[in-house]
DNA sequence: AAAGCGGTCAACCGCTTTAGT
DNA sequence: GACTAAAGCGGTTGACCGCTT
């Protein structure tokens, strides 16, 4: 008679630290089968680990392609950045730093970031009644300094900690539903248009387009889609948030702030052709070799 | 020299989401 | 639709290391 999963009993797992030759089997394998499914790789290589432990030491470790040592300044930056935008969203933040895993993201960030983060928040709060004082006008601001207090969406506080719940159940891009929000997405990742699924770079924009598989990345999709250019575009610009376009639809927000062309895809909407980086950075603070683009 | 302390990083744990039946 | 297993994710833990006292 076969037993439930559940009363099977359990195999006894190896834990703690793997050995180089641990990771080598596992290297070996992999790399030579896939991993297909994770729960068999232990059966198949002989690693007296469970297959999450695989999937993990995999991802972290062993995957080709990652990228070790310190972080660079545009790293962190652009850690900053889309820290701010979606918060702890750590596999979303690593998606958009090519041989940076979620792991070792949230690992800097705990231990240096959120300092970093804080001390600014702190040394830029102390002026910050003086300088709301002198200018109350001008919110043209580039993403790293401090909105005033009443200016700040709920998950747009750059509080070093998680999002409340409450911040958790609005999507990166809610930003409008209770009351003004004075932001918009302020940054466009290259790294979604010029890399495919497995990380390979593409040659240019124009051959990332063709691969209409980006479209499934739900924030590529939703800034790609005339769904998103109308829920939140006319939002954006009713706003006043961006530079003087207030009132126009979102697409064409998107293609005069960017100067991208919409096109017409049959059953997905509107996907970007394709642009140049350096038309696009002139009207942002970044340079073109940057992967963050930001509005001013 | 060694105990204490704090920082970093790899790995684990438990919850949620997704896919298959 | 309900159930199950696998995968994904974020928070947390614990080992290790270097610095300070």
């Amino acid at each position: 008679m076969a037993l439930k999963s559940s009363e099977r009993p359990k195999p006894k797992h190896r834990k703690g630290l793997w050995s180089p030759d641990e990771d080598e089997r596992l290297r070996n394998y992999v790399l030579k089968h896939g991993h297909g499914c994770w729960s068999s790789v232990p059966i198949n290589t002989g690693l007296q680990r469970n297959g999450k432990s695989c999937r993990l030491r995999w991802i972290n470790y062993l995957r080709p392609g990652l990228k070790r040592g310190m972080f660079t300044v545009e790293e962190e930056e652009n850690i900053l950045s889309l820290h701010r935008l979606i918060g702890n969203k750590w596999s979303q933040i690593a998606k958009h730093l090519p041989g940076r895993t979620d792991n070792e993201i949230k690992n800097h960030w705990h231990s240096y970031l959120k300092k970093k983060v804080a001390n600014k928040t702190e040394s830029s709060s102390s002026s910050e009644a003086h300088h709301h004082a002198q200018s109350q006008c001008t919110n043209s601001d580039n993403a790293e300094s401090s909105p005033s207090p009443d200016q700040i969406p709920t998950n747009q506080n750059p509080s070093v900690d998680a999002p409340s719940q409450e911040q958790k159940e609005k999507t990166p891009f809610d930003f409008s539903r209770d009351g003004p929000r004075s932001f918009l997405p302020k940054i466009f990742f290259a790294e979604w248009l010029n890399q495919d699924e497995q990380g390979n770079n593409f040659p240019n924009y124009g051959d990332a387009f063709d691969d209409r598989s980006h479209l499934q990345d739900p924030l590529v999709h939703d800034l790609c889609t005339s769904d998103f250019a109308n829920s939140y575009g006319g939002e954006y610009a009713g706003n006043g948030l961006s530079n003087g376009s207030a009132g126009a639809s979102g697409s064409d927000m998107y293609s005069s702030q960017l100067g991208l062309e919409m096109d017409q895809v049959p059953g997905v909407g509107y996907y970007l052709d394709y642009f140049s980086g350096d038309d696009i950075c002139s009207q942002f603070e970044l340079g073109s070799d940057v992967n963050v683009m930001m509005y001013t």
